[in-house]
DNA sequence: GTTGTGACGACTT
DNA sequence: AAAGTCGCCACAA
């Protein structure tokens, strides 16, 4: 019977695992860089169920607005921010930062550069 | 099987 | 800017 699409989670999981240090992808970003557009909620579902001995950084995954998507002040909101601002991310009206919107010529690149100082 | 919900997103009002 | 609609689809009830 149906694996649970462990095929696709993997995937998923991968292309989280290269977002670097410092910068954040949208969840449908990841969708589309894991060849599955249009799927970003199933990047929400991986992230969910992805096993902690897997160490993604999660973190780093934001929606498209560039906030991020647990209810603001939640417990998850406030440790996901912290993450992100500990690795140099900044904040702007609980967005993510973007300063810079050069190389993004493709789409809207699926990453963002936080600027840095 | 149906319905509602959701770590989403693009489009339209 | 904000809210609504629609597409997407895994899951729980």
């Amino acid at each position: 019977m149906a694996g649970t699409d462990r095929k696709l989670l993997e995937r998923i999981w991968k292309a989280v695992a290269k977002i670097p240090r410092g910068q954040v992808a949208s969840y449908g970003g990841i969708a589309r860089r894991a060849g599955l557009p249009r799927r970003a909620r199933l990047v929400g579902h991986a992230l969910k169920v992805a096993p902690d001995g897997l160490r993604l950084p999660w973190h780093r995954v934001v929606n498209a607005r560039g906030a991020i998507s647990f209810p603001p002040g939640s417990r998850p909101y406030r440790l996901q921010r912290e993450k992100l601002e500990q690795e140099g991310v900044r904040f702007r009206n609980g967005r993510v930062d973007v300063a810079n919107h050069e190389m993004t010529d493709d789409l809207d690149a699926l990453l963002w550069r936080p600027r840095r100082d």
